[in-house]
DNA sequence: ACTCCTCTACACCAAAAGGTGTATACGTAA
DNA sequence: TTACGTATACACCTTTTGGTGTAGAGGAGT
């Protein structure tokens, strides 16, 4: 990089030790400017928004608005602020989900110092950066199966996702149909279609599927 | 405090990151004198009885060894050294569990700097200590119902642990009772014992609560 | 000896979920 | 414009689950 800026952060993670930490971790490096903090996604995009932000450092599961959506946001709004993921899952659908809602990089929180350097790095040259592990793991997994249907066909929609959520609470397709002001037999519908998508056989898998994939 | 003897600390993480950023936070301390770490609790248990370490920062859920099973072996084998348990969870049950197994703080990850220092302050004067949102929320889970049932009406039994799982992987009554060689009522049973004794609702609700609660 | 818990097992009936197939409307991407 | 994905909706019939209550056998602790 030839450009001697200081890159001005911010760091979205509900969990203030981690937030604390990673602040002081980078503090002392000169190539680092401001460093800012959010403790949930909606904190995030506003800050994003009003302060000049050059790169955040997102955590996934937040309170609130999750890293997903308010990664989707900040793309949407300022697509030059580069986003680093920084999760303790490296399951394959969530970083493609993660990569396609905008994210520049994606890093474990098992990696060091030096690995979020190099992200950081990475990043501010436009480049996107996934870390070794978590490519090699992706690699396994898309090997195993084909690409397209493990990514593809396994994605549920936006819907589905909804009515999980429900299913989880311990709600009938009946109760769902009121609160969604739908048919009984649309949230049926949608269940089984679920059901067939994911190859699972009833409710219980499901509800395991989505605790396992963060859906809940 | 009297004694000015710097304190010997061990870090339990899985995450570096967080190995990294609480070693950052804590470094610049002149309480503190060495900062060990370690990536499972089979490696924080070996380093305690190695080295000279007077206070264990644990994380629960490490692979290889639990924080749980890490913390028990502790202080079986070194009672004098203080463990302070750093969560993302504050669940009665689990602050309860930990506490039991003989940990001397509970704190959250949402907490910062300030609130670790506190914890590592107060177990070093031999005091318990659990930060107020944790107690809080310990609070009103005990005084919505009576304490004894909270916790121990609340527990499931070896046998529910089992079927429930195997009830999260799709298996029906039918097909658990012939794995286990039990009768299909059986199974049921078990089954309705335990949406009646956690009040749920139905095996959906009986999934989520037992993925919540690391029981899968 | 007595109580309490756990695991086992059953009856009866109601409610919910699962299997399969069909179908319309809407938006969007090729 | 044609095709595809998504959300909506229904029929028919089977299997599974949920609600409530009962009960014996074996172990642990008082």
């Amino acid at each position: 990089m030839t450009s001697y800026q200081p890159i001005n952060l911010l760091i979205a993670d509900d969990h203030q030790l981690i937030t604390d930490g990673i602040s002081m971790i980078l503090e002392t490096e000169k190539t680092i400017g401001e460093i800012h903090t959010a403790r949930n996604g909606r904190e995030a995009v506003d800050k994003v928004l009003i302060k000049d932000i050059d790169c955040v450092i997102m955590d996934i599961n937040m309170p609130v608005l999750n890293g997903w959506e308010a990664t989707k946001l900040i793309k949407q709004k300022k697509p030059f602020v580069k986003v680093i993921v920084v999760s303790m899952l490296c399951d394959a659908a969530i970083v493609s989900k993660m990569m396609k809602a905008g994210a520049d990089a994606f890093i474990n929180k098992d990696t060091g110092k030096t690995e979020l350097l190099k992200a950081i790095g990475k990043v501010m040259q436009n480049e996107k950066y996934i870390s070794p592990e978590i490519s090699n793991n992706l690699f396994t997994h898309l090997t195993d199966r084909n690409v397209n249907t493990t990514d593809i066909e396994k994605r549920l929609t936006v819907r589905e996702v909804e009515i999980i959520r429900y299913i989880a609470d311990g709600l009938t397709n009946h109760e769902i149909a009121d609160k969604l002001f739908l048919s009984i037999v649309t949230v049926d519908t949608h269940r089984k279609n679920m059901l067939a998508k994911l190859k699972l056989k009833n409710t219980a898998s499901l509800v395991k599927y989505a605790a396992d994939h963060k859906l809940l």
